[in-house]
DNA sequence: GTATATGCAAAGGGTTTGCACGGTT
DNA sequence: AACCGTGCAAACCCTTTGCATATAC
């Protein structure tokens, strides 16, 4: 675990709990965990912990830097540890399979958006859909315009 | 209003409802509305009309090629006619602005993600998170979209 | 006439909030 | 001792669903 997270949170005026802890050794745990998985990694260790305590804790640890969430679906978000490689998912529409790709694929995008808008952009922060591979029917490398939802 | 979307429904094996024509019209009215948005719209005509209903109609208006949505915010999902040019939105998470910007702008990222990892990008979707240019600090020139609510 | 669409109400996820108690500082 | 953090339950927003009725075909 990130070795200063308390110092983190004592230095935003934050105060050191057993929950604060477990929740973001949760995080690092699961890789990828929504808050309700997240509880369900935290209640491993202490059962009593409760689910609102988990959103007010992810806020928290969100606000001192200590992790991030993205949103991957329609559903809940997903969150990960800031240590973790900054990654994109891509979400297909059809059969709803998650990839990540490093998020460096996005940076003339980003850049762009920037020089063109001044929009400094997030890009992990929700994901990109569209159609995978397999369902486009296509394998990779292949070129061809074909665009209906 | 799209002169063939009634035929379009019927193609589908959907029926031609009032509910059907006055959630279209009301899309295209606002050119970006929540279901909810779109509720009242309707109801300025016909009052019965119920949210589901709404619901259930956008989704078949999608399902036949008439109507798309995006996630702008964390809150409902916003949806134009088909005929609007298509755009990225760009969400401010400081000021919670939105703006739009020509969706062309992402091109070679979506060409990128097609020949990398064969993805099938349907980049307007969701929206890009991040900061604008006046939250950011550094304006150089973007353009205003057209939202509000 | 028959299948589809609708209205209504209720239920369902995911998230937030008010409050009193308990724990950290 | 003061105040922040927690558990609990209720409320909340957005969306979906079951069912009986109404309507397009």
């Amino acid at each position: 675990m990130t070795d200063d997270w308390d110092r983190r949170l004592r230095d935003h005026g934050y105060r050191i709990t057993p929950q604060r802890q477990l929740v973001l050794e949760a995080v690092e745990t699961l890789r990828h965990g929504t808050p309700e998985a997240i509880l369900i990694e935290v209640q491993r260790t202490a059962t009593g912990v409760n689910l609102s305590t988990v959103y007010r804790t992810l806020e928290v640890l969100e606000d001192v830097g200590l992790v991030t969430h993205a949103h991957i679906g329609h559903g809940a978000p997903t969150y990960h540890a800031v240590d973790e490689h900054v990654h994109i998912h891509l979400v297909c529409d059809r059969c709803a399979k998650v990839s990540s790709v490093d998020s460096e694929i996005a940076e003339p995008f980003v850049a762009r958006l920037h020089s063109d808008h001044g929009f400094e952009t997030d890009i992990a922060h929700v994901s990109i859909h569209g159609l995978c591979a397999d369902c486009a029917g296509k394998p990779k490398d292949y070129l061809e315009g074909d665009d209906e939802l």
